[in-house]
DNA sequence: CGACTGCTTTAAGTCCCACG
DNA sequence: CGTGGGACTTAAAGCAGTCG
């Protein structure tokens, strides 16, 4: 349809001879974020840009026939994706915020935009660990969560492991996945019984990383 | 009247520009 | 120079408006 020449034609007047004024990149959309489970069964991959997640979603939904024949924004949700949206139907805008609460940062030092409010705070807290592309040292108590013999990684792989854990575990609040309802593991790291996503790169960066003297 | 263009919605990350 | 705001990115289908 319509669609996409529209925005090509929004791109073109970006790409004007005033400058090549490109945003965007290869961030933002682009990013590779984690996948529920619930909404893996559907894509079939535990990360994926969030524009190839709906990609997948639509390819699943085309070959299911699950769009209304009368109102082709109208999606009619089979057994999987009902527990994905927890709704028996709904449209393709709303698809989108719903498919929100089953997409996860990989780095929650960054997950959102009030992540991005935030920025100045949690930056404050990152001096002691730079911006996480170098090597830092984890704290012992990290080293031995993680299952790693060394103490020396990068701040994001570290980050993502503890991710991989929280998700492998389902330690996300099924009411807010925002928040992480820790095990005994996760209990003896952070020493709270639950914490925010964001507070979890806090409590991280303050208490497990350490700058490589 | 038909063909085509542009806007609609939604998410979050990145980057540029303007302003103080 | 630092900060904040806003534009831009992706996907989809339908509707409204414009033009020939």
């Amino acid at each position: 349809m319509g669609g996409k020449p529209a925005l090509t034609g929004i791109l073109c007047i970006g790409c004007a001879p005033v400058g090549t004024k490109r945003r965007g990149g290869p961030g933002g959309l682009n990013k590779v974020c984690g996948v529920s489970p619930e909404l893996q069964a559907i894509v079939g991959e535990p990360a994926l840009p969030r524009t190839e997640i709906v990609k997948q979603l639509w390819a699943y939904i085309r070959k299911n026939n699950l769009q209304d024949p009368s109102n082709k924004r109208k999606i009619i949700c089979d057994d999987a994706l009902r527990i994905v949206f927890e709704t028996d139907c709904t449209d393709m805008f709303k698809m989108n915020k719903l498919l929100a609460k089953h997409i996860i940062p990989l780095d929650p030092n960054k997950g959102s935009s009030q992540a991005k409010r935030l920025k100045t705070d949690v930056e404050s807290t990152n001096e002691s660990t730079e911006s996480g592309t170098s090597p830092i040292i984890i704290s012992e108590a990290l080293a031995e969560f993680l299952g790693t013999g060394g103490r020396e990684m990068l701040q994001t792989e570290a980050i993502k492991r503890v991710w991989e854990y929280i998700k492998g575990n389902q330690l996300e609040d099924p009411l807010n996945s925002m928040v992480i309802l820790c095990d005994a593991k996760l209990r003896e790291l952070l020493k709270c019984e639950s914490i925010s996503a964001l507070g979890i790169h806090e409590m991280l960066a303050r208490n497990h990383f350490f700058r490589k003297s």
